[in-house]
DNA sequence: GGTCAGTAGATGCAATTGCATGTAAACTGG
DNA sequence: CCAGTTTACATGCAATTGCATCTACTGACC
């Protein structure tokens, strides 16, 4: 070990994940209004980002899920209301009937693609005045860092 | 100014901003199932948290609910509920008659109190073994410096 | 191969949420 | 001082959410 870095203690951590914590709700509160957000919730919208982010196209909804804070039926029910709307479409797992996997439609995926193109523009403008380039890359290293590192839950 | 920081482009950003929401996510996905959120939910943990947090112990309604993601209705109905259960106080502000000012009761800070003391050990464990002391406190500053250079809303 | 525990989603139902709108008080310009 | 606008919060109501539970399938063990 090379330097001897010091273990954090409980005031460090907690007023790390406060500031952390309200500046998302900052940025996000400020996000809500904005008009991208008309045709399509947020939730909505990344559960759709998050499906785009896929390799192969498709996801288990379990997997997908962990990535979201909504609950499980909850998430079955936005997936219904989502294909419903036809920007998703569903078939049942090849190796696991019991499992559901999803993909964007072509019109989906162009949803996405719209929102998320605004979406980035609006953040851009909304944050980039706060921090230098080098600080927004340390930024992306610690919260990185930090998710990399949780410990598991049990 | 001493030396040339050069302003973020659009990716830098987006990836940072990324980060930081989906290390948030992470770590509240984990929080949700404590023991602690089965009294309260983090919601409304989340409003008393807030409302210790005040000089005056006092706050208004639309400067807390600045503080949350939920909507004005929302807020008046859950601080509604809140009052039922006996751990808020709510009067009419005295210099505008429009206003509404809450504050914790006595039962109410006991139990933010013993909530948060949870929490903030929940969260230690969970989030402590990832950064050293020295860079939760970078990730501090920097979310801070976020926070107070966003963009002022339109 | 049959039982039993575990996992993936779906569903009934009550609670919470948000949107649109309502009411009342404060400000504003004449 | 008074009409018109804005601000603060409440309320009707439909949509969304979560909890508890159900069904169907999987995997393990014997």
């Amino acid at each position: 070990m090379p330097d001897q870095e010091h273990l954090p203690d409980v005031r460090t951590t907690a007023q790390a994940w406060e500031s952390l914590f309200r500046t998302q709700v900052a940025v996000m509160r400020r996000m809500q209004g904005l008009p991208e957000f008309k045709k399509l919730s947020m939730r909505e919208y990344d559960v759709l980002f998050n499906i785009s982010r896929c390799p192969t196209g498709w996801t288990r909804l379990n997997e997908l899920n962990e990535a979201l804070l909504i609950s499980q039926p909850s998430l079955s029910r936005m997936v219904e209301r989502l294909v419903a709307k036809g920007l998703l479409q569903r078939r049942t797992a090849e190796q696991d009937q019991r499992g559901i996997e999803i993909s964007l439609t072509e019109e989906g995926r162009e949803l996405q693609r719209i929102i998320g193109r605004e979406h980035v523009r609006h953040l851009h403008e909304m944050i980039a005045p706060a921090l230098s380039a080098e600080e927004f890359g340390q930024l992306q290293l610690l919260t990185e860092k930090l998710r990399n590192g949780l410990k598991r839950a049990d």
